[in-house]
DNA sequence: GCCCACACTTGATCTGGATCAAATCGCGAT
DNA sequence: ATCGCGATTTGATCCAGATCAAGTGTGGGC
C-alpha cells in the first residue's frame, strides 16, 4: 500500500497533529503553534496495518512521518533477496531521510501502527526556518547512529545466543517502562524478521529461544508473547 | 596519548583553522569569519601517529576534532576483548559526539594523521548559535548513519569474500578520486583491523585476500599496498 | 650484514550456525 | 469441530569460517 498516494485520495482525518504534540513527537514538539497549525493543514493521521510498506527502498518519497503508535522496521534488501533489518523505530520517532530524496532503505510497519504523514516540501522548509526542529532531527539522527553502531557490534562479534538475548533485551527495554526487574511484552517481529535483524536463520533463532526458555531465562507464553522474570539475568547473557 | 591534555601544554601550532576552511572541513566550512577567528584562537592543529587514541570509549572528552589528513577508526570493545570497528572517517570529517559527553566508542588514528582540535564548550555554543553549523553536522550524522546501515547489511548478510571485497571497494572509493576504472592505494588498516571491521578473523581475511589475488581481481604489491585493475569487477563481487 | 619481533600467510582440524527435511502448532475459514 | 496453511519448532547433516599450529616474510635495531 502506497502511503504517499493516500495523502489526498484515501480516507483519513487531516488533523492539526494534536496527538503528535501531546506525545512530544520529534517533529511537532519543536514547532511553534502557528507552524503546527500550518503543518496540521497539510498532514494526515493514518492507520497502517502490519506489513504495510511506508517507504520503498530505491523510491523517491515525497513525505515524512512521525510514528504515533506501533513499531516500524527499517530494512535493506540485496538484489538476490538476502535482507537485513537495520533499525527498529518506536513512537514518537521520525521516519524519513532529510535532505536526500531517494531512500536507500525501506520502512515497513512491523505491527499495526499509526503514523502522522507530512509533505516533504513543507517540512523541509520548516527545518531550514526552525533551528529547534533541525536540532530535534539532528538529535534523533545521532540517537539512531548510536543504536546502529551498537548493533554493528552485535552483528559482527556476538554469538547467536548473545544476539537473541540482545534483541529480547532491546524490545523489553523499549516496550516497557522498565519498572521492576521483570518484564512481559509482545514481540513486534516474527521469527523471520528477528532472523533478518540478527543476521541469523529462523531455525537458529528458534533454537536459541527454546534454549533460553529451558534455562529459565524467559517464558514463551506463545510465540509472540514473552515474559522475562529477571532482566538482569537476560542482560548478563547479552555480554 | 591523551589529546585533550595536549590542548594547552603540548607542542602544536594554534592556527586559525585556515586549512580546515580551505578543505571545507565540516566545522570550519560553516562558520563566519569572525567565528572562525574566535575558534582559531582556541583550537590546535595537531599531528597524531598511527595508533594514537583520540577519544577513549567510556571517557568524557572535552573536545571535538576535524580530520585534516589521514584515517580515523571508530571502535567498540566488549568487556571480554572482542572488538568491532563501527566506522572509518576520512578528511575532512568531524570526530566527536555532539550533545553527549560520554563517548560510547573510541576514536583512534588508523594512519598517521593531522587533526584540528576544538574545545567542546566553545563549539557547542557555536552549534546552538549557528544553524548553518548545526546543519553541517546534521548532514555528517546522516551520512554516517547511511554508512553504518550499509555496513550492517555487510556484517549481517554478506559472505567473507563479499565482506573483503566490500572493504577494498570502500577504501579504494575513499582514497582515490576514482578517475579510471583501475585503482591503487595503501590500506589504512592492518589485517587485524580489517578483521575487526568485517567481523572475521585475520586468517579468514588473509585467505580471502589471496583468493582475490589468485583470481586476478587484485594485485598485492605488499601487504599494505593494493592495486585493483578493474573496479567494476571488484564491485561485482561485493554483491 | 645479522637478529629479533611481529605481521602476515598457509595448512589441518573443529564447530557454530546454515541447510535440508519433517513434524507440530495455531488460527481463520468452512 | 474439522480443514488447510503459514509460522514455528525440532531433528539430521553439512560447510563456511573459526581455531590451532606452523611457517614465511619484512622491517628496525645493533
Amino acid at each position: 500500500m502506497d502511503v504517499a498516494r493516500s495523502e489526498v485520495s484515501e480516507v483519513g482525518i487531516p488533523v492539526a497533529c494534536r496527538s503528535c504534540q501531546a506525545r512530544h513527537g520529534v517533529v511537532c514538539g519543536a514547532l511553534s503553534s502557528n507552524q503546527l497549525k500550518e503543518l496540521g493543514r497539510h498532514s494526515l493521521r493514518r492507520k497502517v496495518d502490519a506489513g504495510c510498506e511506508i517507504i520503498a527502498q530505491g523510491s523517491e518519497s515525497s513525505f515524512y512521518s512521525n510514528i504515533m503508535r506501533g513499531v516500524v522496521k527499517l530494512c535493506k534488501v540485496m538484489p538476490d533477496g538476502r535482507q537485513q533489518i537495520v533499525g527498529l523505530q518506536f513512537a514518537p520517532d521520525f521516519v524519513g531521510r532529510p535532505f536526500v530524496r531517494e531512500s536507500t532503505l525501506s520502512a515497513e510497519a512491523a505491527t499495526d501502527a499509526e503514523i502522522c504523514v507530512f509533505p516533504r516540501n513543507l517540512l523541509d522548509r520548516m527545518i531550514s526556518e526552525t533551528p529547534e526542529l533541525q536540532r530535534s532531527l539532528h538529535d534523533q539522527a545521532l540517537k539512531e547512529l548510536d543504536a546502529a553502531r551498537e548493533w554493528m557490534l552485535t552483528l559482527g562479534r556476538r554469538t547467536a545466543e548473545e544476539k537473541v538475548a540482545s534483541l529480547l533485551y532491546l524490545i523489553a527495554t523499549h516496550a516497557e517502562p522498565q519498572t521492576a526487574t521483570s518484564a512481559a511484552f509482545d514481540l513486534p517481529l516474527s521469527r523471520a524478521e528477528i532472523a533478518d535483524f540478527l543476521g541469523l536463520t529462523i531455525e537458529t533463532v528458534s533454537r536459541q529461544m527454546t534454549r533460553l526458555r529451558k534455562r529459565g531465562i524467559i517464558l514463551i507464553e506463545n510465540s509472540r508473547h514473552i515474559v522475562v522474570p529477571d532482566m538482569d539475568e537476560l542482560e548478563r547473557i547479552t555480554a
